[in-house]
RNA sequence: GGGCGCUUAGCUCAGUUGGCUAGAGCAGCUGGCUUACAACCAGCAGGUCACAGGUUCGAGUCCUGUAGCGCCCA
């Protein structure tokens, strides 16, 4: 038997090749089955397209399929879809940029629309359904770019299974699970206080915001008392909403202001009664100790009105402008309704910060402001996204219960595995810290529709409380466009017809479903009881108070358990001098010239080597050495593999049985600890020891079996040095099986890894793919001997001693000694060794005699000799041939 | 202000429940074209394990404190 092994292996056009062939055979597409513990379903975080590619998603995406192909090896039928994230404010910002266009709902659907031929000249008004056509049309396309990448990186997803999270079927998803939390009253409506983003047009909910430090000003402020006109001076940063004011509040043990809780104060510039109330969140050190309730500047704000019973009295419009209410009606009751009047008069309709400068000059001007305005630096809420501070606003929103459930929250996070486990804190520090529930409607365009109509009465009223809902069966449904049950199109906005909730859901009630989406909820029960809970669900740790958080909500509430079984977390992608990648910064590193100009190999191995959870910096350095390792997978394979497969038909008397080399026992023996160590490393998730121990082993294979076996494999060795043809012959067909059958192992142990050359490297020697083959394990090493034996020669009479890795780990040992004495010497390698003396105590040398030949022969030594010596140092002393004198 | 993580060779990182002289790769230096590989090989050199205490026969590892860096939350 010989195999066919190329005379000059080369990386050149193997991704290419096995790309192709893999599609081809279908070789990662999910064989289905029902059996829960023979499935292995992994939920992969869906990438936003519409976002940039970078290095980090080649890091985490690579992990997750490390753990695919090990699975997938170990005889698990490996569920591993990919989704596309298409929903949301980011898609709908790159739309407007990309095209020109903007959403304006009040517009008509026009068939011929052409987009704009210079997008940067201004945004073109354009209809909702227009629009959603742009968002389609362009996601399309930002698909497109993350497929190449996956592919070519060679994850084994199954594309066939490809999901997205604005399609159909998500829709059906996210309006039936929609559906069933009103049937069980874990969602409801309210008019309520909602964060707001004025440009965008929308709120947002706790896991969106964030604190930015902002300059402002602290304004000391007088209001006047009730009783005798004294001074109260408050300071405020938001002198603006001084119209707005429903109380003053103070801590309950400031001394300063017990004597006027009760009491009520009048409001500069527009005269209005408002209380003195005290509240333990008043901070007694921030700025005079009392401070001005308005509706609403802030969440405290809304703390306080809503424990206080405040009165409610809004200015701030949804487009962040002021509003141009009556001074003098009720709820705005003034003292000097006039002045009130002509006082507003210049705020009505301004923008906030402008507002603002115009009150100061207000105050200032009618000897309201005790002192010149001081700068100050605090955090302000943002919307992650949104450039202007967040307003509250009331408006109608739906909210997924959450506060409810915070304890089977921490209950269910502390049943997930966690790697690493430390990552769950971040869970549960977060699920305490929540302070609301979940906001998930979106004033936006780009989305799911809320599946809810509201009934108008008589006079047009809207009826909040009995909202329609479609049937499970008419999902996907959108409000606006299809008319409810019992209903016909032209009852739409007219009195005793019905009104479509206007809004989209929160990105993440979508996103939050993607077990279920993938796993054919709620309409394929088998398959979805086949697959769910899910095993595996790898993401960057960023998402885990977002994504795993909401998920694991939906999941809970939906099924009263955990989403999936395991979460691996993996860190940042940092830019190679270690400093967090961001586009401002520049430093944003892109896959595709890396793929191009190292290989998917290479870069997988730079992945592989970041262990979870921990930042890892884009390190080419690291892709050079993964590029190096395939090369030496495919030049060591082929120097084994075409020794082992090389002319032995030739010999006349080949033996029957044959007993494996104590030495390549040893090798094997060695082997056999790294498949335990590399495969208990994969089942804890730990795939960067799994490569590490793969590799070391790898490398000395090379460094010393591979050099000592090296003349009795091709059968010129004298291992045994004084045996006869026969044991000769044995000698070689051993090495030659052991060759072959530990190629064989390091291939499947490298292929989760390094899935190009490894499969490139296993087809020159077998018909199979390697990415479905079965994972090696130490108990089939003479199984796999049997059969290489079988292979090259015919026969399955093979014999394997117990040996341990120390004889081969000694002879190396040696082996370097002799190495370092050429080194130092300067001399060549192949040097001879004019004589070898090992001294030490009896076991050992009758320990080392079992290697000696196949170390002579590596080591180039003319003459050797054992000596025993009592005690138990070990000594070897060694003298190199003259130098020739040329 | 709170939480989490990190700090080991010039650089990037291992170091598994405390246990021989603290390891690897890269970079550096010195050699070598050795019938797999010069995109290679061999050898050498390089560390007060951030700092200060403590527990222990023994600490890179456990405890306390300090400093610096990073992330998250307020």
């Amino acid at each position: 038997m010989s195999y066919s092994v190329p005379e000059k292996p080369s990386l050149d056009g193997l991704e290419e090749n096995w790309l192709r062939k893999w599609r081809e055979s279908g070789t990662y597409t999910y064989r289905g089955g029902t059996e829960r513990d023979k499935i292995y379903s992994i939920d992969t975080p869906p990438p936003t397209v519409s976002g940039s590619l970078h290095i980090g998603h080649v890091f985490s995406y690579t992990h997750t399929d490390v753990i695919a192909r090990y699975k997938r090896m170990k005889g698990f039928s490996v569920f591993y879809p990919i989704g596309w994230d298409d929903n949301g404010v980011p898609t709908e910002r790159r739309v407007q940029n990309y095209y020109g266009v903007r959403c304006d709902p009040s517009l008509t659907f026009d068939p011929d629309f052409k987009t704009p031929s210079d997008p940067s000249k201004g945004q073109v008004p354009v209809s909702r359904r227009n629009f959603i056509d742009l968002c389609i049309a362009l996601t399309a396309e930002d698909e497109k770019a993350f497929e190449d990448l996956w592919r070519h990186l060679g994850l084994s997803v199954d594309w066939d299974l490809t999901y997205t999270t604005v399609g159909p079927g998500a829709q059906r998803v996210s309006q039936a699970a929609f559906l069933k939390l009103v049937e069980r009253g874990e969602i409801y409506s309210s008019e309520a206080p909602t964060l707001w983003d004025v440009d965008f047009g929308t709120a947002v909910s706790q896991a969106e915001l964030e604190d930015r430090e902002i300059e402002g000003f602290f304004h000391k402020v007088r209001f006047y008392q009730e009783t005798d006109g004294s001074e109260v001076i408050i300071e405020t940063t938001r002198p603006e909403l001084i119209p707005a004011v429903v109380a003053l509040v103070a801590n309950p043990k400031d001394d300063r202001y017990k004597e006027l809780f009760g009491s009520y104060v009048y409001s500069p510039l527009f005269g209005v009664k408002v209380p003195v109330v005290a509240h333990e969140l008043a901070d007694p050190e921030k700025g005079s100790g009392i401070a001005m309730v308005c509706t609403f500047g802030d969440l405290t704000d809304v703390t306080w009105w809503k424990d206080l019973d405040l009165d409610l009295r809004l200015i701030v419009g949804r487009d962040g402008r002021i509003l141009d209410p009556n001074w003098g009606t009720e709820g705005l009751e003034s003292r000097d309704a006039q002045l009130a009047e002509t006082n507003f008069a210049h705020l009505a309709g301004k923008p906030i910060r402008k507002a603002r400068e115009i009150i100061v000059a207000l105050l200032e001007e009618q000897g309201h402001l005790v002192e010149p305005p001081r700068k100050i630096t605090h955090p302000v809420k943002f919307y992650e996204k949104g450039e202007k501070p967040l307003e509250v606003v009331a408006s109608r929103q739906w909210f997924i219960r959450t506060l409810d459930h915070k304890e089977k929250l921490i209950t269910l996070g502390r049943q997930l595995n966690w790697v690493p486990p430390y990552m769950r804190i971040r869970f549960e520090t977060w699920v305490e810290g929540l302070n609301t529930d979940w906001n998930v409607s979106r004033q936006r365009f780009f989305g799911i529709p809320i599946p809810v109509w509201y009934r108008l009465d008589e006079r047009g009223e809207v009826d909040y409380e009995d909202p329609i809902l479609p049937n499970l069966s008419q999902l996907p449904v959108d409000p606006s466009q299809d008319a409810p049950m019992g209903f016909t199109e032209d009852q739409r906005g007219k009195p005793g017809g019905f009104l479509a909730d206007p809004d989209v859901m929160d990105t993440w009630a979508t996103s939050s479903l993607t077990p279920q989406i993938a796993t054919g909820w709620p309409d394929d029960d088998q398959k979805f009881r086949s697959l769910f809970p899910m095993d595996l669900r790898p993401q960057g740790q960023d998402i885990i108070r977002t994504w795993l958080f909401y998920t694991v909500l939906r999941s809970a509430l939906e099924h009263n358990k955990l989403p999936w079984r395991n979460t691996v977390i993996s860190g940042f992608v940092l830019d190679p001098d270690r400093k967090k990648m961001s586009k401002s910064k520049g430093n944003v590193v892109t896959p595709m010239p890396l793929l191009e100009k190292h290989g998917a190999d290479a870069l997988r191995y730079w992945a592989a080597s970041g262990r979870p959870g921990v930042d890892t910096a884009a390190d080419e350095g690291q892709m050079k050495i993964g590029r190096r390792m395939a090369i030496k997978l495919l030049n060591a394979s082929k120097f084994a593999i075409g020794i082992a497969g090389s002319g032995m038909e030739a010999k006349p008397f080949l033996p029957q049985r044959l007993r494996v080399a104590p030495l390549d026992a040893s090798m094997l023996a060695q082997l056999s600890e790294v498949i335990s160590e590399a495969s208990k490393a994969l089942e804890a998730y730990d795939h960067t020891r799994a490569l590490e121990v793969s590799e070391k082993f790898f490398w000395n294979f090379c460094d010393n079996y591979l050099e000592l076996v090296k003349l009795r494999a091709y059968g010129e060795g004298r291992q045994p040095a004084s045996g006869s043809d026969a044991e000769n012959i044995e000698g070689t067909m051993s090495a030659r099986i052991s060759l072959i059958t530990a190629i064989r192992i390091m291939l499947r142990l490298f292929a989760p890894f390094l899935p190009f050359v490894s499969e490139e490297v296993w087809s020159w020697f077998n018909k199979d793919s390697v990415h479905l083959s079965k994972w090696p394990e130490p108990e089939q090493i003479e199984n796999d001997l049997k059969a290489s034996a079988a292979e090259l020669f015919g026969t399955e009479q093979v014999t394997l001693d117990q040996m341990g890795s120390s004889l081969l780990e000694n002879i190396s040992e040696i082996l370097a000694d002799l190495r370092k004495l050429k080194s130092e010497a300067k001399r060549s390698m192949k040097t001879a060794v004019a004589s070898l003396e090992l001294a030490g105590p009896p076991a050992d040398l009758e320990m080392l005699s079992l290697g000696i030949g196949d170390l002579l022969d590596a080591g180039v030594v003319a003459n050797c000799a054992l000596r025993e010596t009592p005690g138990e140092n070990f000594q070897v002393r060694a003298e190199l041939e003259p130098e020739q004198a040329s």
